[in-house]
RNA sequence: GGGCGUUUAGCUCAGCUGGUUCAGAGCAUCUGCCUUACAAGCAGAGGGUCGGCGGUUCGAAUCCGUCAACGCCCACCA
């Protein structure tokens, strides 16, 4: 048969990907093998491939074929998230599309939407991850809302509340406006911002009658009191009527209607005339104490800082602390309330805009600066700042969690690649806060509290339940609530955030939640590692170890390794907004899997964000080219068991051997250390620059020859171990070769073949001869470029003296296509001579040498001789290097002394020669 | 404001406990080749004061200090 000289994978990528479909190859059970588990980081269950997902799963199939082909059972096992925000506003969206608000719809009408949703867009991801070439044991497809995983997260929720680690309570809360939910502290992403700072007046409320006048000396008396060092910091402002104000410097002017205090620090001299008094919210014109703690910074701004308790967390603690009002002016998706009594109705940005502009026509406004400040935005709707507020929610105590979660990953029982996220892990644990899990949204897994009807003014009472039996139960258990009946009870309408079913997704894929000892559990549990990004370890890796320890007393995994950020070459961070994000798909189309794998490899050092250039992806489809054509070469030989093993053949398979046993141990050395891409690059330059360029060129037989029995038989057990090693990269290719390599039974697979057997100790000394070798072929090659001689012109060479590549002349004369090989006492004065180590090599040249080019060749390398010698003795030649340097170094240094003054003395020698 | 990380060839990065094989790899560049496996290729070549300064040491890309630039994470200065 005769093959294409390019390699075309649209021709066997989805063939092969059946064919392990077929055969179950990817599907795992509990044996008596070691297991090695991963659980996919589930995707959004409606989202769509993008790069970060191809850097991930990469990774993950290359873990899990590599330890499958070590003899272990693989289990890589697929799913996806239900992502409660993410897709409840795809669903919000598509139904408004459709002119369907959601409020119209019942929480049962809107819930089909979203599963009719689901199951159309659900798992497009997962069958793009197939075109991947991922070895996913798609049997084991699970969702996070699933029915499996839906009890174990209930289970968890009524567990965790028996053990109080549950509550619910009045906080505050960052509330999205958008989606109208709470959100956790992790899922606020702060932005810097350009904004405004307002600077507002709030005149002081004067008491009719005597104490006026004392004030008022009090303030005639402060300008002139300049140096009195007591109140000379003191700022008094005084409009035209003489009535005194205080200025408030805000980023939040429309949240005035909320204020119920201004805060000075006691210790603020220009702001102490302000103690005890009261002043009067601009426009709004209610009156407001000014209340004095030391939380204000004296410096910033004025020093005085209005205090609106509904709607700032800082003001909200000191609003407790000071027992003041709470006023909440906005509405749950942050237009002015009611409560507001002004700009009613409007969005909070508008206000901004319009309270601005009447404070100024008011006189109220005294300045506005431009200010660089932080706003929070909610990571799932990036454009819509979140809002602190007041609100009551389901939280989890997290101190405990932390406490168990911290020692496993700061003793490096469970680690993490690379170490540097250790680190970021403990400051988290150790400033840990508790975890807001209730969303006000359908779409996830309702909490299992319900409500039992209680009378006006009376304190409300639940029961946490798995179901309505139980609760029913539970309620009756109650005094004098022995009559309830599931009818009464209303369950909570709140879902949990998304990541307190994630947590649980090393545990609940094997049902370990439900059963906890069961044999799955008991034989996958702990998995091995977990890939991911950095971005979530706070969302989903440290939680999953939380909850690993808390239910399964053990590590979740025991080994993480965190991924880059893909960006692009330019650094800059995939986005579609920037159109700088590759379709995967598109990618695989034009490069191929293997090639896309490898480009994304290639650029992946682990921990280091990823900058992926399209190039690379060039390079794999290069390199698949390449082992195409290496397979190509080998496949159309004749063999021929009448011919003689060539000498040549029988060092090369011998080196090759060794070389191949070398890097194999290398690559399992660089896989241990998950060094990922290093490893792929060595399996690179062994293919393409030992076997390839070396070896193969060592014993191609001439154009038109037959090969030897023996060699070729060799040369295709190499192939084989190549392809095993290759095929954790590069899965399709190598499967496609693998199986033309010999003939194969049905349901044969490379991806299940052994790599075991590679690892051997290797000849060392060969590998360093060939070494020695292929540095002579480079300078005869070199020789001829320089000269002008064609590659096939056979050439002589002289040795002089003993030489390391002794016994490896028959290698030495096919691959520089010399046509003799001598050992002499001194070279021809005709020759171009050249140093490997410390022994000479001469090709003699005839006319063709041209000696004073030759001589001053000669003297460039020896004037570089001369000058690492003198440095060398210099170093010698030092009492304190020779007296506390140690012995192996000194000895080194001495051999390097007599290598230069040997090599001296023979450039010296050829350029007398050539002299004459 | 606190913490972490990075800085080595044009680009992306290795370089472990200071010393042989320490200044490396891949890509890119340059030169010469359409040599029947592969031009998506072959054979060669050039290219770096290891961010700056100071220190420790017989010896520093490597250890320490300091400065600078960039990046990331955390934190309630409105």
């Amino acid at each position: 048969m005769s093959l294409a000289s390019t390699y075309i994978p649209a021709e066997v990528e989805e063939k092969w990907y059946e064919y392990w479909m077929k055969h179950n190859l990817f599907h795992s059970e509990p044996d008596e093998r070691e297991p090695y588990t991963i659980v996919i980081p589930p995707p959004n269950v409606t989202g769509v491939l993008h790069m970060g997902h191809m850097l991930n799963n990469t990774i993950q199939d290359i873990l899990v074929r590599h330890a499958r082909m070590m003899g272990k059972n693989a289990c890589w096992v697929p799913g996806t998230d239900h992502a409660s925000i993410a897709t409840e506003a795809k669903v919000v969206k598509k139904l408004a599309e459709q002119g369907i608000k959601k409020s119209d719809l019942t929480r049962e009408e809107f819930l089909k939407h979203a599963w009719e949703w689901t199951d159309e867009h659900g798992g497009i991801i997962l069958k793009q991850l197939r075109k991947l070439g991922a070895s996913c044991d798609w049997e084991r497809t699970s969702f996070t809302m699933d029915e499996t995983r839906s009890n174990s997260v209930i289970k968890v929720f009524c567990d965790l509340y028996n053990k109080g680690l549950i509550y619910r309570g009045l906080r505050m809360v960052n509330w999205d406006p958008k989606a109208q939910t709470a959100l956790s502290n992790e899922e606020v992403i702060y932005k810097e911002e350009k904004s405004k700072l307002y600077y507002l007046k709030y005149y002081v409320e004067e008491a009719a009658g005597s104490t006026d006048g004392e004030e008022s000396d009090a303030v005639t008396l402060a300008p002139d009191a300049a140096f009195d060092p007591t109140v000379k910091h003191q700022i008094l402002h005084r409009d035209a009527d003489g009535r005194r104000y205080a200025v408030v410097a805000t980023t939040r002017p429309e949240t005035i209607m909320g204020d119920t205090a201004m805060c000075i620090n006691p210790k603020d001299p220009k702001n102490s005339w302000l103690k005890g008094k009261r002043v009067i919210v601009p426009l709004v014109g209610r009156s407001i104490p000014v209340v004095e703690d030391r939380y204000v910074e004296i410096e910033f701004g004025t020093g005085c800082l209005k205090v609106t308790p509904a709607h700032d967390t800082n003001d909200y603690m000191l609003g407790k602390k000071h027992n003041l009002e709470t006023i909440d002016i906005f509405n749950p998706d942050a237009t002015i309330s009611e409560a507001a009594g002004m700009y009613v109705g409007m969005d909070r940005m508008e206000v901004r805009k319009q309270i601005a502009k009447d404070l100024e026509a008011a006189g109220l406004l005294e300045k506005v600066e431009d200010y660089i400040n932080k706003v929070g935005y909610s990571e799932r709707n990036a454009d819509t700042a979140v809002e602190p507020r007041l609100c009551m929610q389901w939280f989890l105590s997290m101190q405990h969690f932390a406490d168990i979660a911290l020692p496993p990953v700061m003793e490096d029982k469970l680690k993490f690649y690379p170490t540097k996220y250790k680190t970021t892990y403990k400051n988290w644990l150790e400033n840990i806060q508790d975890w807001c899990i209730s969303r006000q949204l359908w779409w996830g897994h309702r909490i299992p509290a319900y409500f039992l009807p209680t009378a006006e003014g009376q304190e409300e009472q639940f029961v946490v339940a798995e179901n309505i039996e139980q609760a029913v139960e539970l309620a009756r258990a109650l005094p004098g609530r022995e009559n309830i009946t599931a009818a009464d009870l209303t369950q909570d309408e709140d879902a949990l955030d998304t990541w307190f079913s994630s947590w649980l997704w090393p545990i609940s894929l094997f049902d370990g939640i439900q059963q906890p000892d069961n044999k799955e559990i008991n034989y996958y549990y702990p998995t091995c590692d977990l890939v991911t990004g950095p971005d979530i370890i706070f969302f989903w890796v440290a939680r999953m170890i939380m909850a690993g320890y808390e239910y399964k007393g053990d590590m979740p995994f025991r080994n993480v390794y965190f991924t880059g950020i893909v960006r692009d070459k330019l650094g800059r961070k995939m986005s579609k907004s920037l159109g700088n994000s590759p379709d995967p798909l598109d990618l695989i189309a034009r490069y191929g899997a293997d090639g896309v794998r490898m480009g994304i490899m290639l650029s992946a050092p682990a921990g280091n964000d990823i900058l992926f250039d399209e190039s690379l992806c060039e390079q794999g489809r290069n390199f698949c080219n390449k082992i195409w054509n290496a397979f190509r070469l080998v496949n159309g030989w004749n063999v021929s068991s009448d011919i003689q093993q060539p000498e040549s053949s029988a060092i090369a398979i011998n080196w090759f051997k060794a070389t191949l046993a070398q890097k194999a141990a290398e690559i399992e050395d660089l896989f241990g250390k998950y060094r990922i891409s290093e490893a792929l690059m060595s399996v690179y330059t062994l293919f393409w620059d030992e076997f390839s360029a070396w070896y193969l060129e060592m014993i191609k037989p001439a154009y038109g020859s037959p090969i030897d029995a023996a060699t070729y038989e060799a040369t295709l057990g190499f192939f084989n171990d190549l392809l095993r090693l290759l095929h954790p990269f590069m899965p399709f290719i190598t499967e496609e070769l693998w199986q033309s390599l010999s003939e194969r039974k049905d349901g044969e697979s490379l991806m299940t073949q052994s790599i075991k057997d590679l690892c051997q100790p290797c000849d060392e000394e060969l590998i360093a001869k060939i070494e020695a070798c292929k540095e002579v072929i480079t300078n005869i090659r070199n020789t001829r470029t320089q000269k002008n001689i064609s590659p096939r012109t056979p050439l002589a060479l002289q040795i002089v003296g003993d030489a390391p590549v002794k016994g490896l002349e028959s290698v030495l004369a096919k691959m520089g296509e010399l046509s003799s090989i001598d050992y002499v006492a001194t070279a021809d004065a005709s020759a171009v001579s050249f140093r490997v180590g410390t022994t000479e090599y001469a090709v003699p040249l005839g006319d063709l040498i041209d000696k004073d080019a030759e001589i001053a060749k000669l003297q460039e390398e020896l004037a570089y001789l001369e000058g690492f010698l003198k440095k060398v003795e210099a170093k010698l030649g030092n009492p304190n290097f020779v007296g506390k340097a140690p012995e192996n170094i000194i000895a080194a240094e001495k051999k390097k002394q007599a290598d230069a003054n040997e090599k001296i003395a023979m450039l010296k020698e050829n350029i007398q020669k050539l002299s004459n």
